[in-house]
RNA sequence: CGGGAUGUAGCGUAGCCCGGUUAUCGCGCCUGGUUUGGGACCAGGAGGUCGCAAGUUCGAAUCUUGCCAUCCCGACCA
């Protein structure tokens, strides 16, 4: 992206929505503060989706499916939670219209259709699935219990916005239960990692592993880990979450096990969970001014071919060759498409597939076909090569691997170049203003110090990194003495 | 919920200050033709509750009031 659109939030925020409108991967809804995913959007949704899925089972877990509605005794039940939700919720109070005799052709809500207890439509379901496994577990032979499950959720907030926070969007959601608190603590460092492995190594998004401090901890959890990504505007993005939520859960829902000497526990739980958020990372993270760019592991489309011809004789020549060329392609299991769609020339073809991120093009017409050639062009430096026939899928699937890596350094570069340290508040607030960016600083671990940090510049502490060095040092407000550095950022 | 801006065809817009024929232009769309190596060209055509409602007026896209919606900036955001 461009340097000037760096200096203005507004003008970051143009160049973000367009490249969700033009790049077509979602449109505003009539409803407030919720979108419609495009194909083309949800396409990738799927990708990402079919891929963690796969991480998920590889670790155990199933999938399942609980209500989308939450009756508010058992949404109130665990305390922390349902204070932490109270003020975001959409509730659901009557299950009847009738016409209006007051308006013709209108509907109203009649008032003899007022439910005896209200239902909250999920924000998260910790209290349905824990009201659930309630009856699930009773022996130490029912656990551990591994579920994962994919739904929607809603979330009123007073600003949405595409993809990062709407109104409702799509996530998953995995709750388990566990005999110890280290299994449960394994497990909640487990899924952070499959969490941080997907990040990297599919969406080219490099994170930082972390825990929230007690100020942004999730609303019930013991320990809230964290992956945080940094955007090009310099603004920090919470990416996935992972908790240890205690017993606090089992203990609201009464969810006790009898152990090996028959005796009753209450079981340990983890919760985690990643959103359609994570498209709105990918955006913010990869796109240029020319628009998205796709790493090519979860690509809708992996590859663009796109002919040029004269007429259908020579349209057929090249359809022909082409098709041969998609045969090899697919059997490599390359996503490919061929747009030899006539009412389009090539060049609008060309600019729309750079829109959309595709991350390989190749161009080919007779002149190409008669010298054995095809012209390669990718979407991340945006170089164009000419590639010998002879080989061409398997030197196509090469370059795949090679803009996928050459994407995630790119990301990782800017990333560290962004991680500063300030020594002082001077340098702190110096640093937030001028670079923006990750700030490594000390702090003296209370939230009242973190209140007012984040009162005076914006700032949050983001996390304190996994494996985090150990270093003596005074708190940059208050100078008080601290035992290591904490990463602040003003997020999303 | 506070501040700012905007609302005219599918999209982007002119007109509004200073009321007056048939509401401007571009993109897109439809038909026919020529084209096709970086967002083609020619000709013809279709498409409008000017956000909604009320008011002022002989007459309202234009003035007044209210409402609604959207975007941006705040506040809020496991």
């Amino acid at each position: 992206m461009s340097k000037e659109l760096t200096t203005r939030a507004a003008d970051y925020s143009q160049w973000y929505n367009d490249l969700v409108l033009k790049g077509g991967l979602a449109d505003y809804s009539a409803v407030r503060g919720c979108m419609v995913i495009k194909p083309y959007g949800y396409a990738l949704w799927e990708n990402m989706r079919d891929q963690l899925d796969k991480m998920f089972k590889e670790t155990g877990h199933e999938n399942a499916y609980f209500p989308l509605f939450v009756p508010k005794s058992l949404f109130e039940a665990e305390e922390k939670n349902a204070e932490g939700f109270a003020k975001e919720c959409a509730i659901v109070t009557h299950y009847r219209l009738k016409n209006d005799p007051d308006n013709k052709g209108k509907l109203m809500v009649d008032p003899d259709a007022k439910l005896e207890e209200e239902l909250i439509i999920r924000p998260t379901s910790e209290a349905i699935i824990w009201n659930t496994y309630k009856g699930w577990i009773q022996s130490y032979r029912d656990l551990p219990l591994l579920i994962n499950q994919w739904a929607n959720v809603v979330r009123w907030e007073m600003r949405t916005r595409l993809f990062l926070r709407t109104a409702e969007f799509l996530w998953q959601e995995g709750h388990t239960a566990h005999a110890t608190k280290e299994e449960a603590v394994e497990e909640t460092e487990r899924m952070l990692d499959v969490y941080a492995t997907f990040a990297e190594e599919y969406m080219a998004v490099p994170v930082i592993r972390g825990v929230k401090t007690a100020n942004e901890r999730f609303a019930g959890a013991e320990d809230t880990y964290c992956i945080e990504a940094l955007m090009q505007d310099g603004k920090a993005l919470q990416a996935g979450t992972s908790h240890f939520l205690g017993q606090n859960f089992a203990k609201a829902f009464d969810v006790q096990f009898s152990n090996k000497e028959n005796k009753l526990e209450y079981v340990w739980a983890t919760s985690w969970g990643v959103s359609t958020r994570l498209i709105g990372a990918l955006i913010m993270a990869h796109s240029d001014d020319q628009g998205l760019i796709m790493p090519p592991k979860i690509a809708p489309v992996q590859v663009v071919i796109v002919p040029i011809y004269k007429g259908e004789e020579s349209k057929a020549v090249v359809d022909n060759k082409v098709n041969g060329i998609i045969k090899e392609l697919k059997t490599l299991g390359i996503r490919v498409k061929y747009d030899n769609s006539d009412h389009a020339r090539p060049g609008w073809k060309f600019a729309e597939y750079e829109l959309k991120g595709v991350p390989v093009r190749i161009a080919m017409g007779l002149r190409d076909i008669e010298n054995n050639v095809a012209e390669v062009a990718r979407r991340d430096t945006k170089e164009k090569q000419s590639m010998s026939l002879d080989g061409l899928p398997v030197a196509v699937k090469k370059l795949l691997d090679e803009i996928q890596v050459n994407i995630f350094n790119k990301a990782l570069a800017f990333r560290d170049e962004n991680i500063r340290e300030a020594n002082s508040w001077d340098e702190f607030v110096q640093l937030l203003d001028d670079k923006a960016g990750f700030i490594s600083a000390h702090w003296d671990g209370t939230g009242e110090t973190e209140e007012k940090i984040k009162e005076q510049t914006k700032a949050t502490i983001r996390c304190i990194p996994l494996n985090n060095k150990q270093e003596e040092g005074k708190c940059i407000l208050t100078g008080m003495p601290s035992k290591e550095r904490v990463l602040f950022a003003r997020a999303y």
